[in-house]
DNA sequence: ACCCAGGTGGCCC
DNA sequence: GGGCCACATGGG
């Protein structure tokens, strides 16, 4: 079986679904997971100003910006709201300067160009919409694939650093360009959204919690035995040599992990 | 006191 | 087309 495939299949099984993106439930402050078939237009709007917001961002302080959002009532009335304004509400996700000016030229965008409806936008067909969330000042290609899959809920494959991380470590490729790690996983996955989706929340999932960028915790991966570089770490691959740094993670560091899932 | 987080754009060669 | 750098807050 593909890696790729087998990949999704283990974790999976480890994770089950994780129900991707989080949205902020009525009534409520703060987003949650919870699959939506079909999302409403102020659903749309937080997944897409989510995506810009959690840009090289950990998810907890975006969770704050969008909390400050909700109580602004923003996802009500977005075109109501100038840069000042935005810059304070947002000012926990960082980099509030830039976001503000990125989330304010995607609102004008879509008042000028699509008399104020995201629907709009995000109902035109793939390709089209990607190159044209890709034109905008603070849409690179993660932030589109994003909103391509999880506010458009089309099949458009998300590489982010966990993905790369995950994927060079296991040994897929060492490739330095996203079309290429797009592409890869694309051509092997059903073009499926819902299965786009949950592939990469769960590399995110692992990617967070054990394929840690420092000291990661292979002791405790399901991806072990189909991972180059955890077996290294293991010791498993006959005269690889360790690192600094390869050592396996220490006692306390497998107790923290054990307290935190489950 | 570090290091890290669900990237992007600008500038340089 | 790649290699650097600024951008900012909050948690571990």
């Amino acid at each position: 079986m593909n890696k790729i495939l087998k990949i999704y299949e283990i974790l999976y099984k480890k994770f089950g679904p994780q129900n991707w993106w989080p949205t902020t439930r009525e009534g409520k402050d703060a987003p949650e997971y919870s699959r939506k078939v079909k999302l409403n237009e102020k659903e749309k709007w937080e997944i897409a100003v989510g995506a810009i917001l959690t840009q090289n961002t950990a998810w907890g302080n975006v969770e704050k910006a969008i909390t400050n959002l909700n109580r602004a009532g923003f996802f009500k009335d977005v075109f109501n709201f100038n840069l000042s304004e935005l810059e304070k509400l947002i000012r926990p996700s960082g980099f509030f300067r830039q976001k503000s000016r990125y989330l304010k030229s995607f609102i004008d965008h879509i008042a000028s160009t699509h008399r104020g409806s995201i629907s709009r936008l995000l109902n035109q067909s793939a390709s089209p919409l990607r190159k044209e969330l890709l034109s905008l000042k603070g849409i690179g290609p993660e932030t589109a694939d994003s909103i391509l899959l999880y506010a458009a809920s089309k099949p458009s494959f998300v590489v982010d650093a966990y993905t790369v991380r995950i994927a060079n470590r296991i040994g897929l490729t060492d490739s330095k360009k996203y079309s290429i790690w797009k592409t890869m996983f694309e051509s092997v996955l059903p073009k499926n959204a819902e299965v786009y989706g949950e592939y990469h929340a769960l590399l995110v999932k692992l990617g967070k919690n054990i394929c840690r960028k420092n000291n990661p915790l292979c002791f405790e991966c399901a991806l072990i035995k189909i991972c180059f570089e955890g077996r290294v770490r293991y010791g498993y691959v006959k005269g690889a040599k360790r690192r600094r740094g390869d050592e396996v993670a220490s006692r306390s560091d497998r107790k923290k992990f054990k307290r935190k899932n489950d």
